[in-house]
DNA sequence: CATGAATGAGTCTTCATTCAT
DNA sequence: GATGAATGAAGACTCATTCAT
């Protein structure tokens, strides 16, 4: 595809460090997804990414730092796309199901760092309580919105409803991510927008 | 205030034995819920319970058989439960009601199992998964019941729901149960209610 | 020689604590004497113990604690003998030939020690330091009885003798044990006696 | 300042060469000054100095061999000055004196290579020992000197007279230039010289 | 049963040294 | 010569688990 040398051309000898990096950042990626923080060594990482034992630590503090280090970029991209979400939605409606769709498609996109962050060990570097928070964060924040735009029901404490909205998201995406064949993407999507629009009963006919 | 025998006498015997197991099992769950898994070794469990560190091994395999043990116990006592609520329960609005009560009873009456299982390290012994599973497995019967019953929605997945049910109330009793001072009970129970009758959307006059 | 029990006799078990430990301080003390701190690993000091790596530990926080630890025992012992030595003198003369006599009879019976305290890598621990602080301490506190008993001379700052017999005494000491063929033993007795009564200088004839 | 070419012009490429070796050799001197060897890592040297970790293997084969070189430069100078001071004494008191002048003068001059050679991890390298050696053959050649011209009372032993003057006359200095204020010079250079002249006794009206 | 000293595999982490550019 | 990323041997320390008493 590109006949021609990259535009702004890294240095040799900058490349080949960023590329030791990135190497270390897959292999860690790839191990913490299978088998869990606790059971991945700084050996293990540095093995499958074809490095010296010591090479790690030119990169990276320790296992947690590395561990934190990408999970905090997801949560931005993560982030930056729910915002986009929520900006562009019409109404309380579009925004819930736009909500919903943003965080499939995240999760497909990024399938071993959900494994990571709701999976074993995740919780041991604080990992699924920031993600958790940091979502409890935003999830408070769009229901402020919704409040003020008269569009949360009065009778939930918005603190325990944005626990609840996060809490239930989390749960069904780490859930369905983990084996995808579990339900189809519009059944997630369907149903977590459809629980917070209107509940789990029977709806009346709409008249 | 023993005069007389205990009417089921276990040989004084046995009677050490269950009595240095009790008090291992009391050691480890509050030392569980207070540093997580990870930073309790089972010297740490043997020295709060009073006893040698070989002890321990002579009652549990190792460090998760004991961690899981009593968890276990803990989800029995949460079935049994959430059963007998179940099935008190006159109609759909009332069992939901019923069962968010009951879920907070249970996280108010035991505590340090709560702050284990969904806290720090929880993962790990894979302790969040099963009672997780547990609780989507009991969801999934109850949601049956109703659906059976007509009164679930059609346009919700049973599945998904399940899950989506179980990680909001996991993830609300949790995050309230580590500060009871962050909302009364009853704004978690309204809220958790409310939320599975009607969704979080304003409700229109009830006509 | 003991046909009968030991009067006092320790229980088998601390017996055996306690000589495992004794066979560590033994193993310590030989290795650090033959090759010094920073070539001797915890790892070889459990081998020529006879136990295992993670034996140390379950002793000594780490190396350099029970360097320290056997060190400070023959300070203790050095500095009871030193007082004894002191208090029993008749005159100055008299006492600081006790005192070089001390300190040969000292370095005798605890050649290792003084290898390693004035050996190689016997500054990394602070222990010359602490030893030399030690012996400048106790020779300040012999210069001021003699300044009180106006057996200092009047032309010579007490701090600073203090620091020179101390560094006289060690390097002296250190230098014939480390080879106790290079001297006999009264010869360093006469030597470090005479030059601290009356100097290097030829004596006149005493009238 | 300079207008003019050096006399010897090096070549650019040889002077860039000796600039980083100088660079190398301050910046290890400062560093072991400070911390001491064993804190002290090549990285550390090589980036006060300014170049890459590479660079210092360019100019030395080791850390304790860049440690040992500066060391037996100073050495040098010690012992040219104290050959010149010996050579100039008109009698052995004044030699005395005078070499005790001379080494107060070369510890403020040299303060950062005696804090090296006689602070901590100092041994390590093996230099201490070296300079105390160093030190010590020359005592001895200095005692032969004034046992030949009957300047050396008889019942002190040559070897040992050698060692207590070294261990005397180093240790006073390094406790000396570590912090100056604790003695003025001329307290140091008169305790030094009067003991070595008349011990420490209080003497006896001078005729 | 209970004890608790001992075990030793498993990891982390440092840093002197090399070598391709 | 200079660079600096990479190497990998070395060692400290932990802790689950065993076993002789």
């Amino acid at each position: 595809m590109d006949v021609t040398e990259p535009p702004t051309p890294v240095s040799a000898r900058t490349r080949g460090r960023l590329a030791t990096r990135a190497r270390l950042v897959r292999s860690a990626r790839e191990l913490f997804a299978e088998r869990g923080l606790l059971r991945v060594t700084s050996h293990d990482i540095a093995r499958r990414a074809g490095v010296a034992a010591g090479t790690f630590y030119l990169h990276f503090r320790d296992k947690e730092t590395l561990f934190q280090e990408f999970v905090y970029e997801a949560i931005e991209a993560l982030q930056a796309q729910l915002e986009i979400t929520m900006e562009s939605a019409v109404d309380a409606p579009a925004g819930i199901r736009a909500q919903a769709e943003a965080l499939t498609a995240f999760a497909e996109a990024n399938r071993d760092i959900v494994l990571i962050v709701f999976g074993p060990d995740s919780a041991i570097a604080g990992l699924e309580s920031d993600v958790l928070d940091f979502m409890s964060a935003h999830a408070t924040e769009v229901l402020k919105h919704r409040a003020d735009a008269g569009a949360l029901r009065s009778d939930v404490d918005p603190a325990v409803t944005a626990q609840a909205l996060v809490g239930m998201s989390a749960r069904v995406v780490a859930w369905w991510i983990e084996d995808p064949t579990r339900a189809t993407r519009e059944a997630v999507i369907d149903t977590l927008t459809n629980i917070q629009l209107s509940g789990t009963q029977p709806q009346r006919a709409k008249q």
